[in-house]
Order: structure tokens, then sequence, then C-alpha cells
DNA sequence: GCTAACTATCTATGGGGATAGGTAGCTGAC
DNA sequence: GTCAGCTACCTATCCCCATAGATAGTTAGC
């Protein structure tokens, strides 16, 4: 149910086509969320149904054409009331985790290429999102400026912050992963009485 | 497809029946990973179709009976594979953070209960994984210690080790997720110029 | 004028999981 | 002896999502 409100989120900037947002969900809020348009564009439909949404015909080129989106009030309604209800915790379910408690069944360098790979994964989210602090920072976030246009100066500030403290958590929670993982391969080593420094990378 | 690797983990074990399984989901391994009986029972009978279990009839009072599953070599062969090959990082899908971009649409109180929620969702986790921890070192984990009984000596250091690190880094995570709701939980305050202290509970 | 790369949308299939039931036997307390 | 609560197993439906692939128009460069 949150793609649909990942999507009114966007929407509350400007008006998108179903291509459009499968292009911001690719680049810009993709680390928050993720969608592939054959999930996108029937999502759009259904909202539309429900009344979310209305869209309209562009012309694109001579023949082509394309959808735009925009959020009507019930839209807009519906995305404060998501806002403003409780999260439904859901049970862990991690494999990360799931295999690290099983790791004696892995081979030491099978178990060490795991949690590499765990650090270049985080490591790469976390580039990427301290990328995003930046841009929140300097003011070079397309999204973010744009939708600074729309809204009344007294907010700036709030919209602002809350996006950078969004960020800053997941790049912590990126860091505390490299550190646990980092921690693993030291384990590994002492468990396997290597202790002459293995990485060739 | 990691719910049938969970299941071979446990059975590694000792033999269970679905309903075993569905009570260790619930109380030893739950958090990392969780299933309902409605998804063991038919991928236990997926899993002996495929050959990695066998199940026997075992009576169960007069007339009752019970099916007991123990894990084949075949089964074991694709455990330890899983065990050796790397995991598939899919993109993220965080409805916390998700939410947390956009504070700025939700009342004040309603963000601060949903930072609430969440310190409550994750301290409640830290503190059964704590408990989990201390039963790893105290040798008061039932099942645990039933592994440890059909493992070589030699391994017991690593199958305690690994089953205490993915704990710690559990808890870990855990403390860095309040910690995180908990500056948030101050910056609301600041945003909304609440100098006075305002929670109840 | 053709081709490659991009924009735009949609369908089909299947797996995993959540939720909500249903059936039946067993055990122990009152 | 019967009722509550537990053990045991199963089915059905729906939703979300991943993956793959189909179609068609546009733009720009060569």
């Amino acid at each position: 149910m949150s793609l649909r409100h990942a999507l009114l989120a966007l929407l509350t900037v400007e008006p998108m086509t179903g291509y459009d947002l499968s292009k911001a969900f690719q680049a810009s809020v993709s680390h928050v969320w993720h969608a592939p348009d054959s999930q996108i564009y029937p999502e759009l439909r259904r909202m539309e149904a429900d009344g979310l949404l209305v869209g309209t015909e562009v012309p694109w080129g001579p023949r082509g054409k394309k959808r735009e989106y925009h959020v009507t009030e019930a839209g807009l309604d519906a995305f404060r009331a998501w806002m403003n209800e409780p999260l439904s915790y859901t049970r862990e379910r991690d494999p990360a985790h799931l295999k690290a408690a099983y790791l004696e069944w892995a081979e030491p360098d099978a178990a060490r290429a795991q949690l590499r790979a765990h650090i270049a994964n985080f490591d790469e989210q976390r580039v990427e999102w301290l990328e995003k602090v930046r841009e929140i920072d300097t003011g070079t976030s397309a999204m973010l400026e744009k939708r600074l246009g729309h809204a009344p100066a007294s907010e700036h500030a709030s919209i602002r912050a809350y996006k950078r403290y969004t960020y800053v958590g997941l790049i912590a929670r990126a860091e505390h992963e490299i550190e646990w993982a980092e921690r693993g391969l030291v384990l590994i080593d002492e468990l396997n009485g290597t202790d002459a420094a293995p990485p060739a990378d």
C-alpha cells in the first residue's frame, strides 16, 4: 500500500506522467522506495479510478501523446491521512542476518565474500545518500527546489530539515551495517586462525 | 526463496513437524525470519517433492498422527549451496524513512506518535534480542544447545559465535533506529517551537 | 532517409506472503 | 463428561512485486 503513497508524495511537487514517475523512482527517491514501471502504470490508473488523481492527455510530438497525472483534493487528503496514521511494523525478514546466524555452514571464503558484498552494497548506498544530503544542503536537488517553490516560505525549513533527517538516518544505518560486516570479517579470521591479511581487494 | 532455507536451517537441528516449525518461527528465529503456518505446510510438501526433506508419519495419541520432516543429504547440499552463494541485494523499500521524508505533511503530534511507535517497536525487539544473547551466553537456548549436541566440539565456538554475532548486530541496529527516532522527536520540537517537555509517556 | 536511443505505455506470468478461514484430534481441568 | 485450549494440518483468496516482453511514437545524428 505504500507505492500509492510514494506516488502521491512525488505528485505533490508537480504533475507527472507514469514515465516521469518511473524515472523519479530510479533517480531521486530510489533509495527510500523503488518500483518498476509495470507497477506504476496500473497503480496510476487505479488511483485515478479512486479519485486521487486526474489524468489528462498531453500531446507529445505530431502523433504521440502522454498522460499526465495531477493530485486531486481527495488525493491530498489521502496522503495527509496516511501521513497522520501510524505505520504497522511487520516482523523482520532479513536474509543477511539469517545467513549470518548460520555462517558456520559456509566456506570461510564464501562467508568473507558475503560480508564484503554487504559492505559494498551499503557503501554504495552510503555514497549516494551522502550526495543526496549534499544536494539538499546546496540547493541543487531539482525535486526539492521545485517542491520549495510551491510551498510557503514558512515551511521551507521543515521541508528541508525532514529530507535531511531522513537521509542522514539512512547514512548512519548504512555505516552501522558496514561496521557490523567488518566485525564479521574479523570474527571469521579469528575463528579460522587466519592471522595473515587475506583480502586482495 | 529464503523461507525454504530458513526451514532447512531449523531442520538441521532435529526433525520437526510443520507445527513445531511454525512455533520455532514464532519463538526462536522469529526476529530474523517469520512465516505463518499457511506458508510453512505447503512449502514443506514442496521441499519433500524436491527431495530436500523426507516426511514420516508419527502417531500422536490413539488416532491422531503428525508428519515429521527430516533433512536429506540433498537438503544439506542445498542449504550449504545457499550459504555459499552470495545474496542479491534488492533496492530499499522502507516505509518508515519514506514517511520521515515527508513529515511536514503530518500533524506534529501524529509525527511524534510515529517516531514513538518506531522507538517502541525497536525497543521491544532490542529487549528480545538482548535476552537471546543472554541465552546464548548462558547456554540456556534450547535450540542452540541441541544444535551443539549434534555438532563436533571443534565447531562449537564458531556456531555460538555466529549466533551471537547476528543478534549483537541486530541489537546495534535497533539502537541505531531508536537514536534516529529520538533525534526526530527533538527535530519536531525545534521546528514547532515546542520547548516545553510534551511527552506524558 | 535511416538507425539508434530514448520516451511512453501496457500485458502476462508467477512467486511470496498476508489474512482468513476450515477440520480434526488431543489434553487437562472443572 | 464436557468444554476450553492446544496441537496438527490444510485451503482459498488477494495483493504486491519481480521479471519479461510487446508495442509504438519521438528525437537526433549520420
